[in-house]
DNA sequence: TCTCCACCTTACGTATACACAATTGCATAT
DNA sequence: ATATGCAATTGTGTATACGTAAGGTGGAGA
């Protein structure tokens, strides 16, 4: 192996995959973590330097892109990470609040005694959170969780579409946290909601949810209000 | 105005816009209506030939209805027309029958008396195509009359989600309209569904909606059962 | 006759080149 | 001074070229 000092092609954990991919997944992160803040123009040159990369797979990344609705694509005028209005956030809130509760109310009727225990004990881990107020693990927990609760649907099609749309909304959602005591709040909701499903009762795991995320929603209302770019 | 004699910008109807955005409706269209049959191979440089236009835009468009769920890629190794299994296609029935059923029950709440008049007039306007057994003017009011609901909830990113599975189930949703008489079933339950909507009980409506789903998506499931390969 | 390996063909992934539309800046006229 | 039109520049849209991985085919060995 003496002559392996040539670049270790670091295929070490995940290969490479394509570019477009690799260049789409950390467009994605950095437009949900707010690197890119919306209304950023996305020049493509620009883009294939930072990658290291042609315009080609710039190009189809971006393509993948608009089709999640995470940028726009304006023909000959560039793309650029879309820029929301308040109205436009807030129903994407309602659509995920109903999502949510449809989820809960299926997996309520159809999650197994094996997922059903590892929901409580993934709840049940949360308070050490809370009580530390680590905002940034009770995020990361609090997307298990939904996540769990989808997956109990056993509708894979559901999931992934639910999915999608939490990520979608990933750099609103952890704003709100840091209002003070949602946090609290937050997984009292939970808990209502862990109760529901512990009997069984779905339509109330379900209104439970609606009410959960609606709270999660006005409290970065205010919020979104308050600092929307008065243009 | 004697110069106006200028090119009229010709944005008369739908100016040719892009080419793969051209090229991605038709494969749209293509892939929905059936002509490109599941399990098709979608070879570039044939699709370049087709559309007289280079692989670019091609791939560009193919890139994008991966996104969408329509096809399938695989690195190096092709693209292909998405082939569900029945499991995958009952799990996008059983969505669509919630988030139509999400949608009818928020459009109760909230919609307009002149939205709720057109569509009554829009319901009212299918006697005549029951009564003619006209089968494909029956799909598109129906998409009609789905939409409007969608429209109803005055949520705009919840119509846009319920507009992109409804396209995407519809090469299924054409052949249950064939089975016998599931045509004149299906207005019934739009008859309820208008009785539950008219009434403004929310819930009701919702339910028949998803009855009325499920109904067609068991419609088509022997179908579905019956036809499928047997790999 | 079956299996395995090497070679070849095909077509995908990426890079680069070119054309043109849109925007911007400046000059000129009102 | 403001508005309007022209020109230059920038960057997108498309075409083409090239390297290479995946799959197929043929031959040789068992």
């Amino acid at each position: 192996m003496v002559k392996g000092a040539k670049p270790p092609l670091r295929i070490v954990s995940a290969n490479p995959g394509l570019l477009s991919e690799q260049i789409r997944n950390a467009l994605t992160d950095e437009i949900a973590s707010g690197g890119l803040p919306a209304g950023a123009a996305l020049d493509e040159q620009d883009l294939a330097d930072r990658f290291g990369a042609s315009r080609t797979p710039v190009r189809e990344a971006l393509r993948q892109l608009s089709v999640s609705g995470l940028v726009e694509m304006r023909p000959r005028r560039g793309v650029v990470v879309t820029r929301l209005t308040p109205a436009q956030i807030m129903d994407m809130f309602e659509a995920t609040a109903e999502i949510e509760a449809m989820c809960v109310r299926l997996a309520t009727y159809r999650i197994t005694p094996l997922e059903r225990s590892h929901l409580m004990d993934l709840h049940e881990s949360s308070r050490a959170l809370v009580d530390r107020r680590d905002i940034d693990a009770y995020d990361a927990f609090n997307t298990k969780f939904h996540e769990a609760i989808y997956n109990a649907t056993h509708n894979s099609f559901m999931a992934e579409h639910a999915v999608a749309i939490r990520a979608r909304l990933k750099s609103f959602r952890r704003t709100q946290l840091r209002e003070a005591d949602r946090i609290i709040r937050s997984r009292e909701e939970h808990e209502g909601i862990m109760v529901a499903i512990a009997q069984g009762d779905g339509e109330e795991a379900s209104r439970r949810m609606r009410a959960h995320m609606l709270n999660a929603a006005s409290a970065i209302g205010s919020y979104i209000a308050a600092h929307s770019t008065p243009d």
